[in-house]
DNA sequence: ATGAAAGCGCTAACAG
DNA sequence: CTGTTAGCGCTTTCAT
């Protein structure tokens, strides 16, 4: 047996060999590190030029352990199965990284009934900040991190009052657009598929649809509306009631683009033709609505900038503490692809 | 002007608390934490209970500072913009939960020329291990992780020698018997619309369908042969192209399922049936294949079982560096839907 | 079986 | 402008 010599793994270089190489304290290189503005401009100089030598990377769990920033915010969402949560985290990602920042991502299902728990070790650990896609918010995450002064933005939510800084979409406008444009093609009998009606933007989509039907004097007609849950499946089921109907709609709103899919599906199980002899627009445009056939016609939710700006809006609270909680709502807009016609 | 009351925030609770609480030294408190042995069950339980009742939670930043784990794990990623990635994802989410690790997300995109230092921070910063995706892989990143004794895991990686370990799926025989399908189904002219030839998985899904063609006794026709890049946009324009040929091919197998929902828009465009007119596969059966019309034929490639997979074997190297790279490689398989059917 | 004490790499007063 | 000195919360010897 021959001794296994020790390897000598290359230790990772810290500010004191930094410190060691330029000839001055490593507080001053700590210094140099974190744009301090007070260092002679040779000294700064020397000392990048070491680090650079010695190909030193900052120790991130240190320097937030010691009180700096850790450059990190979490990210905790429901799960990625779905596009809409997708397009969210590539506008965060992209403003992070403008702002050197990284991301920890955390899916909530894993720890169901935890979650609380969860939330608190988020905000006790490395992260400087939290961003939040959670539909249906147990109001005591929020308490926790409010009463920790820990910085935190709710993207995509609507109920809670003032205390928390909130990036949403005008949920009630884009659907009353929606709803508006099938009446304009001539639809009376407008279906609905709703979404969790626990979730805000299900409630604000819902109310945005009947508004319209409202204002163009259609009366509203409780079994047109039918309960989905935003994913596909439930899209395919409500369509499949609906077709099943005496007298059914000519027209289908659903509240997301998932469970529009769903519904032509089943609209096309039924051998009927989109948007011949049914129309349907959805909510979201994800990526998928131009690639399905008819191409759906839907809302547009500006989901990348919903997380572009939601990100903004944490580094500003991390940056600055004391920023009061903002309210930010994002315009949506109808984009008119191929699945609606007129009617009638 | 009033003093602004200094707020005292609830300082987090430390092991020191516990400690004070419990009536036992902070080492004490470490060790039941950490499932240390030797402690008395009496003082186990003391221990445990005082940090139950003041909602004690690990600060992770500073066991790892401390020479722990931190109980994460890094994703390297080139983007999210394409639900292959996120399938992989929810593979490791799932495996890392249950072993209660968190997952850092980091892409790569972000410091487009600078990944290798980008690399390097990771592995000396607070992750455990690290897993990636990256199908164009500088061999530097390998070799300095490799050099660091860092653990890894390559997902959807072929190249490198035996000094990594990795996760991949038969891609060659996934393409073979996508192509073998297709010629029994009496199709002799079948275009291939391929991945970006960097890559090792499109290079081998190439060769899996010449092999196949070859088996069959048809010659390989290198014009039926379009260069994609595994994005939808670049599968319409290479079926424009096969379409617009003399003799057009009967059936097309696209290096993935995304440049093949581009290819029957193209096919759709130019007026044609699918399957009627010509059939498509794809390859790697994303959620989406089984949501367009008409659903796709494809090649299912176990994305999350990749991804579970790797995360498992970059556990078991977290807890034994020592531990060989492994190979390891799932199959494909055939997912026969309606995007096919039968010629001449 | 448990306490004491030495850091992990870094930031942030505090002195000059 | 820069060096000195405490820690941040935790793991880990080393004692006992």
């Amino acid at each position: 047996m021959v001794e296994q010599p020790e390897q000598d793994l290359p230790r990772s270089v810290t500010i004191i060999d930094v410190a060691r190489e330029s000839g001055v304290s490593y507080s001053t290189v700590s210094r140099v590190l974190n744009g301090y503005e007070y260092v002679k401009e040779s000294t700064r100089r020397r000392v990048l030029e070491a680090a650079e030598r010695l190909g030193y990377v900052a120790n991130l769990q240190a320097r937030s352990l010691a009180g700096g920033r850790s450059q990190i915010v979490g990210l905790l969402v429901p799960g990625l199965d779905n596009d809409y949560i997708g397009e969210i985290i590539r506008g965060i990602d992209e403003e992070l990284a403008r702002n050197d920042y990284d991301l920890m991502l955390y899916t909530t299902h894993r720890r169901v009934g935890k979650e609380t728990e969860y939330v608190k070790m988020i905000a006790n650990g490395l992260t400087d900040g939290l961003l939040l896609i959670v539909p249906l918010i147990p109001s005591t995450y929020v308490d926790i991190l409010h009463q920790q002064r820990f910085p935190y933005v709710l993207i995509d939510q609507s109920e809670n009052g003032d205390t928390s800084s909130v990036v949403n979409a005008t949920n009630w406008q884009g659907a009353y657009d929606a709803t508006r444009y099938l009446v304009e093609l001539g639809h009376r009998r407008i279906g609905f598929i709703s979404g969790m009606m626990e979730i805000s933007s299900a409630v604000e989509r819902l109310e945005g649809y009947k508004s319209a039907l409202d204002d163009c004097q259609i009366a509203f007609d409780e079994s047109l509306v039918k309960q989905g849950n935003f994913w596909q499946p439930s899209g395919y089921a409500a369509a499949q009631e609906l077709l099943r109907m005496d007298t059914p709609p000519s027209a289908i709103f659903s509240s997301n683009d998932l469970m529009a899919f769903g519904a032509m599906q089943a609209i096309r199980e039924a051998g009927l033709d989109i948007p011949g002899d049914i129309s349907i627009i959805g909510f979201d445009n994800i990526p998928m609505a131009s690639i399905v056939h008819p191409k759906l016609t839907t809302v547009h939710q500006p989901l990348d900038q919903m997380g572009r700006v939601a990100a903004k809006l944490l580094l500003e609270q991390i940056e600055d503490p004391q920023k009061p909680a903002r309210r930010i709502t994002l315009g949506t807009q109808l984009i008119i692809r191929d699945s609606c016609r007129s009617f009638g």
